[in-house]
DNA sequence: TATGTGGTTCCATTATGTGAAACTTAGTTT
DNA sequence: AAACTAAGTTTCACATAATGGAACCACATA
């Protein structure tokens, strides 16, 4: 579950997803019952990354939260890193051309990391869901990106799947999930037949650079009273020439060579 | 600029700060020559960082960027650490009655941070500005918390502050801004009068817990084409009703005590 | 006043980070 | 093709900085 812990600042980051994981503000002793550290390395941890503002201490209740440097670290990441700002207008064009929810999504660590996402509906809960994360192995984005990765990538991602079964069609095992895989990097695109949650159904196509890299996925997603696996299938066209167009800008988008 | 450095975390968190600044992929060479650090320790960082996931490594154009950890951590740290997720509600049903931009901001290291967004008009771009930086001496939100905060804190971040004339109107040095901090306090709300940016005015109310501090400002913000600083007056009764529930809320919302 | 629990500090030990310098590519010039 | 250059990577002896057991403090509750 942790990671090897390459060196101090390893293990001080690790305690970040300690924090994180709670999900709420949390004491000192909560924190040391579930780690590892002793009392005096954890609490020196704390110490630091509260005065660098990676977390914050509440003096009246006497816990700690994430800290807002994150949030502005994320916002650099969000416009510097990665997709969302590149893709972001051919994910606005197809959400109001489709008129449904529209996902934008990367792999980290074997899991999906949602980047973006545009509901066609509601009009304020767009913001509260990036950075949120699912497993790959049972959403369309993920499936769509464990199809098309290098074979190493795809392998070590595949070791860190749990294989919970969230609903009765999820895949329990890597076999029928690899057989899935082969079938979805020949047909281009993927399907979450309501692997992750009753009710939902997406179709995703992976982003691909023009070198070939797979940077991400995209997909469109609605529920079963809205659509049906069939009628999803309309899409198809429109999420491919998306999918693409969004493969060729980011390939060209490289920082402008200043030198 | 930087800060005394607390160890080795210290440092290497720091040259995500660099990164950040550039705002775009950037190259080992352009991070070393902006750095303090020797070659091989900056090198160590940078490689510790990457497999951290809080910086990602492009080998085709060699550069690197902030990592999609970050935006995973800052997920969490939106939906725990702060105001945000406890406003969220109050900010909404504000921002449709008002029907102008609402914005949420918190402080860290003398900056302001915007948590929260929403924007009256435009469907889409409410997203991407979350966790956006602005200086804390001309902004509606810094000034209301600025006046707030406790002596201690206000002071540190009176230090923090650059006095860039941003505008005409822009405060040039402390005196003058702490004379308008007094009377801020006195009336309860603040006032941006084109001082970021010229044509763009604000109404802003500190948030206040029941105990008595400080945590973050809500302000109406608008163009001096739609309003003018005598029409945002009108908005004080529900922008301070609006702070005050925020502020109640934000009291309550302590974590249910598990024990 | 005792007893316990969560939080903070000490300090000798040693593991870890440090950085000058050497090396390895890859790209450019003579 | 050889000679140069610049960017990136590895090495290694050294010293700093992290470590963690244990003691200590503050504040509850009994």
């Amino acid at each position: 579950m942790n990671k090897p812990t390459d060196g101090t600042v390893g293990k001080a980051l690790s305690v970040l997803d300690e924090v994180a994981k709670f999900g709420r503000p949390v004491r000192f002793s909560e924190l040391l019952a579930g780690s590892t550290h002793p009392k005096a390395s954890l609490y020196r941890f704390v110490q630091t990354l509260t005065n660098q503002g990676m977390l914050s201490h509440d003096p009246e209740t006497g816990t700690y939260t994430l800290g807002i440097r994150l949030v502005k670290l994320a916002h650099a990441a969000w416009k510097q890193a990665s997709l969302a700002t590149v893709a972001r207008p051919f994910v606005e064009a197809l959400s109001l051309k489709v008129n449904e929810n529209i996902h934008l999504a990367q792999m980290d660590a074997g899991q999906i990391i949602f980047v973006d996402k545009l509901k066609a509906s509601d009009r304020f809960e767009t913001m509260a869901q990036t950075g949120m994360v699912a497993p790959a192995f049972c959403t369309g984005v993920g499936k769509a990106i464990l199809a098309n990765m290098t074979p190493e990538r795809r392998d070590r991602a595949l070791q860190q799947q749990a294989y919970l079964a969230y609903t009765p069609n999820t895949h329990s095992s890597t076999e029928s999930l690899l057989a899935e895989l082969d079938q979805i990097r020949e047909d281009g695109v993927a399907f979450d037949r309501e692997e992750h949650e009753t009710g939902i159904i997406s179709i995703a196509a992976p982003i691909v650079t023009q070198g070939g890299r797979t940077i991400g996925a995209i997909s469109i997603a609605s529920s079963t009273s809205r659509q049906s696996l069939t009628s999803i299938q309309a899409f198809r066209p429109d999420l491919l020439a998306t999918a693409h167009r969004i493969g060729e800008e980011a390939t060209n988008w490289q920082f402008p060579t200043v030198t």
